[in-house]
DNA sequence: CGGCATCCCCCGGGATACTG
DNA sequence: CAGTATCCCGGGGGATGCCG
């Protein structure tokens, strides 16, 4: 197949929309040592609105990154825990998360000098 | 420093906005075997608009990642480069459309399985 | 050639309230 | 508890037109 991110419609563009999407970082780290039910996701990642969360937990779902398990129980209660796709990707996440926090304090050194230029 | 990306108020988080919006990481990519100018990124770089063009540069280069370097002469010519904190982000990039191109077909046939569900 | 500036539209996404 | 439904707003981002 012809995979090209450079070009317009190829589908890897949207891989990378996917990955590129903050909410879909974070959620695949927090899975990453194993399932946590929706109100432990929520809590996890600070800021992130119910809606954002289920809509993210559906993509990824749908892209064959995450299983959802509903388990008949009263309260109702949901799993969510990586497939092995989603386990490929941690080691990206992983790599992704050191770069910002080795690197934060260099960006916004960069940005105040900028900022403060003529 | 506190460096905690799930925390709301993190500048981590937008490092990572930064990483995760598709434009750089194409413009990253497209300069890792030297310096490119503006023209040649829009052509390199499929569907971008002359706006998010600028924009996405103005702000790698707020950000310490790439450098803007105007020559007088006529006509003029704006070159682009990555600086050593853009270079550190080439594994990273490369590593993301790795596995957007290695895993692009699992994600399509996921979806296709999940969208034929009943 | 390499941009800003402006206009404008659309929808991402937050807040809130309600259900199985 | 784990969502859906609804409303609503800001701004992302395309198109176009003008400068140095």
């Amino acid at each position: 197949m012809e995979t090209d991110v450079y070009a317009k419609n190829c589908p890897s563009r949207q891989v990378l929309d996917r990955i590129g999407d903050a909410w879909s970082v974070l959620i695949v780290s927090s899975l990453k040592d194993g399932s946590l039910r929706y109100t432990e996701l929520a809590q996890r990642i600070n800021g992130v609105s119910p809606k954002m969360l289920t809509q993210t937990l559906r993509g990824l779902e749908r892209d064959g990154i995450v299983t959802r398990t509903v388990h008949a129980v009263v309260p109702p209660r949901v799993d969510y825990a990586l497939t092995t796709l989603g386990r490929s990707l941690l080691g990206l996440c992983n790599a992704l998360q050191d770069w910002a926090e080795l690197h934060i304090g260099d960006v916004l050194d960069a940005r105040e000098a900028y900022d403060s230029r003529p």
